[in-house]
RNA sequence: GGAGAGGUGGCCGAGCGGUCGAAGGCGCACGCCUGGAAAGCGUGUAUACCCCUAAAGGGUAUCGCGGGUUCGAAUCCCGCUCUCUCCGCCA
């Protein structure tokens, strides 16, 4: 969420960052709602507070007369009182609406992107920051998706995981098992390789929680609702861990904070079919490990390129094909500011699939968990940062593809102190 | 699930309905002291919002959360929630 004092002294970035996410000249009106709205509260909140100022000075001197035994002129005041108090529980009631109305607003006003963010409209207009420099790789025209490697090597099983849940949720068993442990591993030991203080989070969050990062209120229909008890599913480990540090105030000396999870993740995510969501290309429930880092403002952008070349380790490691993009206005998240995604190249479907999101959020979702520091006296709001490192389903998938031969699935030697084997045959 | 106790500032811990944003202690910061340090002494030490602003200052709200009583609530009443202890159940 942005800060109505951002939005005051930086209307005209704002306005620019806005028609980068492509809003329209009518959609645009809302800034101007805002600033309306909020000069409208603090007229507001002024007059109240000097009511609940009058109030509260005729209060004390009601007990200064009563001690006194004056206690007519205490039955004067307390008229006075009762008029005040009405005044102030109709100011009160209107400082609530407004400052719902305000709220209501803001939390539809997406996150402004950073200078370097491409304009574009779809993910069609996304750059191609770090294309893969050498040849894509080949496979013989018998080669297959890793839907029938699945089958074929029982690695995982889809129709089983319909049995147990529903469509989306995949059993893993056997060497496919192992192999999603694996990575899992692998992730998590080069995270904290790399300085990142390793976390187990709940995998089910309250509203609270939810709204702190952005899933709510606009995206309530991606999240797994628990009804009963008004959980959440988590959708990232992004949510619970980044929500660690929410209302706190950090020593400036203990930044950044850099912490890794390894959650399971459910999306509902309803609507596509297709080849494009066979197999494991999209599914409700996959493993991932994020990375979440939260820096001084000053560094969060170089903090961003530490942790593209972190995932970029991983990948070389796994010795997959990858280019990097960086996402246009119209494709970026609504709460971020720049966004590089990772694609992996799948060679049996021909195609490139998304493994790592990274983000910087700038103070979009510290401000609204109210994340701060302290440097020097005033606490002042805090970058977020957050990336998959890695998510597991399409990285099994393109890992499978990649490298099958005909005497099995090699697996990548960085791989194989993890697993165990070799090969999956 | 049953019974009881309790939630006060970064922490501990006081708090007859008005003088309480809140004693005292610890911690922390700065200063004095010291060759240096410790001890000692002194000063300061919450957050949000509003007004004013060069700086300073003033106001409102916040003692788990929400509501009520009252001229006035950390203090009284009601609901909720969380924690702890005992019992039960259990991976």
């Amino acid at each position: 969420m942005l800060q109505v004092n951002f939005i005051r002294e930086n209307k005209e970035t704002v306005l620019a960052g806005l028609r980068k996410r492509n809003f329209s000249d009518q959609q645009l009106q809302i800034i101007d709602q805002i600033l309306d709205l909020d000069n409208a509260r603090k007229q507001i909140q002024s007059e109240l507070d000097t009511l609940l100022a009058q109030r509260n000075a005729l209060s004390k001197s009601i007990g200064d007369l009563m001690k006194q035994g004056q206690r007519d002129q205490a039955e004067q005041l307390k008229a006075q009182v009762a008029e005040a108090k009405s005044q102030a529980d109709a100011l009160e009631q209107q400082l609530a609406d407004t400052k719902k109305q305000l709220e209501d607003l803001l939390y539809q006003v997406p996150n402004i992107p950073h200078a370097s963010v491409p304009h574009g409209i779809t993910a069609d207009d996304n750059e191609v920051y770090k294309p893969w420099p050498k040849p894509l790789p080949q496979l013989p025209a018998d080669a297959l998706p890793h839907w029938e490697l699945a089958k074929k090597y029982r690695i995982f099983d889809l129709e089983l995981g319909v049995k147990l849940t529903g469509a989306g949720f995949p059993v893993y068993r056997g060497k496919g098992a192992r192999l999603e442990r694996a990575l899992i591993n692998f992730f998590l030991d080069r995270a904290t390789a790399a300085g990142y203080e390793e976390i187990m989070p709940p995998h089910l969050v309250n509203a609270d929680t939810a709204r702190a990062t952005g899933q709510l209120p606009d995206k309530e229909a991606q999240m797994y609702h628990v009804t009963l008890d008004d959980f959440y599913l988590i959708p990232t480990a992004e949510v619970p861990v980044t929500n660690i540090y929410r209302e706190a105030i950090l020593d400036e000396k203990d930044l950044p904070v850099k912490m890794t999870a390894y959650t399971p993740c459910f999306r509902r995510e309803a609507g596509s079919y297709g080849a494009h969501v066979r197999g494991l290309n999209r599914v409700h429930q996959f493993d991932k490990v994020e990375i979440v880092r939260l820096e001084h403002p000053e560094c969060s952008y170089a903090a961003l390129d530490e942790m593209l070349a972190h995932v970029s380790g991983l990948l070389d490691d796994l010795e997959l094909p990858y280019r990097i993009l960086r996402l246009c206005g119209g494709d970026m998240g609504f709460t971020s500011a720049l966004t590089f995604d990772f694609e992996v190249y799948s060679a049996a479907q021909k195609r490139w699939l998304e493994v790592s999101s990274v983000s910087n959020f700038e103070t979009f979702q510290s401000h609204r968990m109210m994340l701060r520091f302290r440097d020097g006296k005033q606490p002042r709001l805090l970058h977020t940062l957050n990336g998959s490192a890695l998510a597991l389903a399409r990285i099994v998938a393109a890992l499978l593809e990649n490298n099958q031969t005909p005497d099995g699935i090699v697996v990548p030697a960085a791989l194989r102190p993890y697993t165990g084997f070799e090969r999956i045959d």
